[in-house]
DNA sequence: GCGTTTACAATGCGATCGCATCGTAACGGT
DNA sequence: ACCGTTACGATGCGATCGCATTGTAAACGC
């Protein structure tokens, strides 16, 4: 009636929409991971991306939406990421090895990965506060456990695991072995390569093929 | 010169600084726990201690001071319950026994530790980005995983534990898998109990004594 | 008893916040 | 050519913030 556009999607006059709130998320991220996210403003955020405050309220309602916006662009972001690090793994793919490199994923090896990790938990400490931010992570865990749970059952199938190993209980205790490393991590308490140490640690253990005496 | 007060400590006219602190700290940590660090105002502190917002400048120079002394009172609670936790232990001390109390206490069982944890984790999120905050984080890593891995070469002396265990390196383990379950308990992923059979799996492996074949 | 210090309450102030409003320039559809 | 919609920039507003200031009553040292 009143607009009637070619694609259902959007189809704006001019300027792509979707690519503006992430060029304005990007700035949030920045000031979230400089100044943690009780310290932005729209009008920081505004001056960090370069753009008119009006803009930024062009393109988000409210502040409220904006920061559910980064949250969704975030949490998307990262699983691309992990979806795309699996993938580049060279052929004889372990079930191990996949494993290995996922929790390798979680740990900050750059400072732009640690930046993430650092908003990941400033979102997650809003999310313990404000429900309406713990939606992202509602559905990640179960996604992201039952993965690691899938590879664990691949794993016993192949020959890789004993039979009677639990899949679901070990895909939790490696999930929390990667995040709990993470955040001595970002304190500053060991580097990388240690928490790189206790993985493979964990794997070695998880994946014993024989050995013990 | 000015004051010659009996006792080195404080010796105030009339009212105890320290406890009035802590009345006001309390308040703190309600409202952190319930609407989060960036939520809390001097006003609102103040409403819920039920006292005059003078008051609580009177007690704190500043805001930052009253959250700083919030976090250091914070940790010393939690090291005193820990401690408490495992002086209550009974007799027969396996390091097993003391290790799987130890981790328990991490893990919040009732709603008031649950408060706790939650505290914690918006007093961590702000230690990322203000190193202020992250002092006394920086000295209590070192000193819980000093103690888990004193507690582990206790239990290589004593037969508990195989001669070829690192613990440093199972020290790091035991406490990122503790950290990383409190995370995904907070949200509600699973319960208390789905955490404690985390830990014993963990456990279970770390001091089986011999099976596997 | 008197002055100083302490313990609080009350108020004021400048800065900053999110957000609503308004103005305007450029494009698209007819 | 016109008109409506979109894409911004600029400004204003009420609320709220942390903090400084001021006032006052009570306790102590002398």
């Amino acid at each position: 009636m009143h607009v009637h556009c070619k694609k259902g999607e959007g189809m704006p006059k001019r300027v792509d929409h979707q690519a503006r709130r992430e060029q304005i998320t990007e700035a949030v991220f920045r000031l979230i991971a400089a100044h943690g996210m009780e310290a932005i403003s729209l009008r920081d955020v505004a001056a960090e991306a370069g753009v008119s405050m009006g803009l930024v309220q062009h393109y988000f309602r409210s502040k409220d939406e904006m920061l559910h916006f980064a949250m969704d662009s975030l949490g998307q972001r990262v699983a691309r990421r992990f979806a795309a690090r699996i993938a580049r793994l060279p052929a004889p793919r372990t079930v191990r090895t996949v494993l290995r490199t996922a929790m390798f994923e979680v740990i900050p090896m750059d400072e732009e990965s640690r930046a993430d990790a650092c908003v990941s938990m400033a979102f997650f400490a809003r999310a313990l506060v404000e429900p309406g931010f713990a939606a992202v992570l509602r559905e990640a865990y179960p996604s992201m456990l039952g993965a690691v749970s899938e590879q664990l059952r691949r794993a016993i199938g192949g020959g890789e695991l004993p039979p009677e190993t639990d899949p679901e209980q070990e895909a939790i205790n490696l999930y929390a072995l990667t995040q709990g490393l993470l955040g001595p991590l970002l304190i500053g308490h060991y580097d990388p390569a240690a928490a790189a140490a206790a993985i493979d640690h964990h794997l070695d253990r998880l994946f014993r093929t024989s050995s013990t005496g």
